[in-house]
DNA sequence: TCCAGATCGTTGACGATGTCAATGATCAGC
DNA sequence: GCTGATCATTGACATCGTCAACGATCTGGA
C-alpha cells in the first residue's frame, strides 16, 4: 500500500515537473505552492550552488532569488556564499526545513491514499502498473543521451547535483580526492528536453583503459532504464575512442549503481586507485572495433 | 496515431481539471494560461449561464467575472444578461474565438505527437493503454453517483451544461417542450470530489412507469464506466420507489446514449410523448423487488 | 403587495507568481 | 590589469487566486 502511493506520487511528479503539470504538495501548509516546491527540490538536491538550482529546475533567476530569499526568512533553508566563487551562493536545507517537509509528504501521501482508497486491491495494483508503465514509456521517449562539452552548465549542474546527494547519503562531503575537475575524454549529459536529468563522463585511466566518474542519475529518473542507456553511451564512446577496457569505483551504499554495473556485465576486481570513498570496484572488457 | 494524441491528451486533461494539474494548452498564444483554459471550458459547455460555469468549474467568482471580462475584452466570447433573470449573465464563444481554440488544439496536438514521437509504434500503443487504464481506474477511484435535491445548485449546473451541449450539437436550443423543470422523483448528480461531472433524473410517467430525463456526463467523463453506474444508480431508484418500467426518449445524434442503453438492456419501442427532438424510444422492464 | 433574506456579478485590495531588464559584484582569460 | 562573461539581486509589470464589500435582482412568505 504505502509502495503503491510512492508509486503514484512519482508519477505525479514526473508530469509535474517533467511534463508541465501541478503539484500536491500544497496541502495547507503555510507555505505557498511554490515555496513548498522549490523547498523539495532543494531538499532532494542540496547542497547546491543556486546557478545549478536554476538549471535543473529552469526557473528565472529572479523568481529562485526571491523564493529563496522567503524559504530563508522563514528558517527552511540557509544560503551561504561559495568560498571557491564568491559570485555563487550554496543553498542547505535546515532541520526545520526538513521537518516542514516530512510534514507535507506525510500529508501528500494521505491525499494520494484517499485517492485510491475507493478501488478495490487488484484495481489499486492495476492503476499502479498502468501508471508506471506511462511513465517509464513517457521517460524513455523524451529523454536523450547526449554528448556536450565538459564544461557544458548542465554537465556542471547534474555533476554537482550528483555531489550533493552523495555528500547526503553519506552524510559527509567527499573526499577532496573526488572533487574538482577530472578532465574526461567524454561527457554525457541526460537530457529530458527541459532538464538535465543525469550524467557520466569517461577519462584516461592507462593506455586502453577508461575510467567511468561520476554517473548519475536523478532520483526520479532511475528505474526506468536510462541508467543502462547511459551506460552503454559511455562504453560505446570509449570503444570509438579506442579503449579495450573500461573501470569504475564504487561504494557498497550505492546499491543502484552496483545492480547497473553487474548487469551490464562489469566484474569485481581489486581496489585500483586511493579514492578514500571508495569501497568497490569494477572492470569490463569491451568489444575491440575492427 | 492521432486517436493516439487525442487519448494521451485526454488523459492530460484529466489530472489537469479533476485531480489539479497543469493543462497543455499556453502554448505561446496570445491569450494567457487561466484565459485560455477558461475559453477552452467554456466553449465545451457553452451556452451556459456564468454561475453554473462557475459551479462546474470551481472557480472564484470574482476571477471568473475578470476573466470573461477579459476574454470578452478580446472578442473571443460574448456575455448577455439572461432574459429570464437579469442577475444572470449567458457566456457564449464568438466565431473568433473558436477559431483561436482550433489554433491552439492543433498546437496542443503537435506538442503531444511531438512527445511521442520518439516512441515506436508498439511502445506507443501500450503508453496510450496505460493511460486509458490509468485514467479509468482513477475515475472510478474519485467519482460518486450521489442522490440530491432537485434544486441543488449542482444539479442545474449539470443539466444547464446537459441543455447547452444538446443546443450546441444540434445547432439549435432544444423545444421548450424540454426546457423547464421536470418535476422529478429521483435526482441523482454524478461528482468527482470536485465537480459535478454529470446527472440524471426519474420521473413519474404514468403508474408504474418512471421516465429517465436529462442524463448526462461531461464529455471528458465518458467511455470510462460512469454511464452505466448513473443507470444503474437511477433503476435501482426506480426499484426502490415501485416502478416496474423504465422508458425514455432520445435523439440519433447522441450514439453514446444509444449505445449505452442498448448495453444496459433497453429495447426499442415505438413514440411515447410529443417530443420534437426524440428520434428513439427504448423501454426496460425492472426486476421487481420482493 | 411588500419586505427580508438569498443569489449573483462586479470591483477593490492583497499577496503570490512569472518574466524581463537593469544593476552591481565577481570571475576568467588574455 | 583590463574586458567581457557570469551571477545574484532588485525593480517594474502583468497575471492569478482569494477574500470582502457592494449594488442589483430575485424568491418566498407575511
Amino acid at each position: 500500500m504505502h509502495d503503491a502511493v510512492a508509486r503514484v506520487r512519482r508519477f505525479n511528479r514526473l508530469l509535474t515537473q517533467r511534463i508541465g503539470l501541478l503539484d500536491e504538495r500544497y496541502l495547507g501548509s503555510a507555505l505557498p505552492f511554490a515555496q513548498a516546491r522549490l523547498l523539495y527540490e532543494v531538499a532532494v538536491l542540496a547542497p547546491l550552488a543556486t546557478h545549478h538550482l536554476r538549471r535543473l529546475l529552469a526557473v528565472d533567476a529572479g523568481a529562485l532569488s526571491r523564493g529563496l530569499a522567503a524559504l530563508e526568512a522563514r528558517r527552511l533553508v540557509r544560503r551561504e556564499v561559495d568560498p571557491t566563487n564568491a559570485r555563487n551562493r550554496i543553498v542547505e536545507v535546515t532541520a526545520a526545513g526538513r521537518a516542514l517537509l516530512a510534514t507535507l509528504d506525510r500529508r501528500a501521501d494521505a491525499r494520494v491514499a484517499a485517492l485510491t482508497a475507493g478501488l478495490a486491491r487488484e484495481d489499486r495494483r492495476q492503476l499502479v502498473d498502468a501508471l508506471d508503465q506511462a511513465r517509464r514509456l513517457l521517460v524513455g521517449a523524451v529523454a536523450r543521451v547526449e554528448r556536450c562539452a565538459e564544461r557544458h552548465p548542465d554537465v556542471h549542474a547534474a555533476q554537482a547535483a550528483y555531489l550533493g546527494e552523495i555528500a547526503r547519503r553519506f552524510g559527509h562531503e567527499l573526499d577532496r580526492w573526488n572533487q574538482g575537475p577530472i578532465a574526461p575524454a567524454v561527457s554525457l549529459v541526460v537530457v529530458d528536453g527541459r532538464r538535465p536529468i543525469g550524467c557520466g563522463a569517461l577519462r584516461a585511466l592507462e593506455k586502453r583503459v577508461g575510467e567511468i566518474k561520476r554517473m548519475w542519475l536523478h532520483p526520479d529518473a532511475r528505474g526506468l532504464g536510462l541508467g543502462a542507456r547511459l551506460l552503454d553511451a559511455l562504453e560505446a564512446a570509449a570503444t570509438r575512442a579506442g579503449y579495450h577496457e573500461i573501470r569504475l569505483d564504487t561504494n557498497d551504499r550505492l546499491g543502484e549503481a552496483i545492480a547497473l554495473y553487474e548487469s551490464a556485465g562489469y566484474r569485481a576486481i581489486a581496489r585500483y586507485n586511493d579514492n578514500p570513498d571508495a569501497t568497490r570496484f569494477y572492470a569490463k572488457r569491451l568489444r575491440v572495433m575492427h
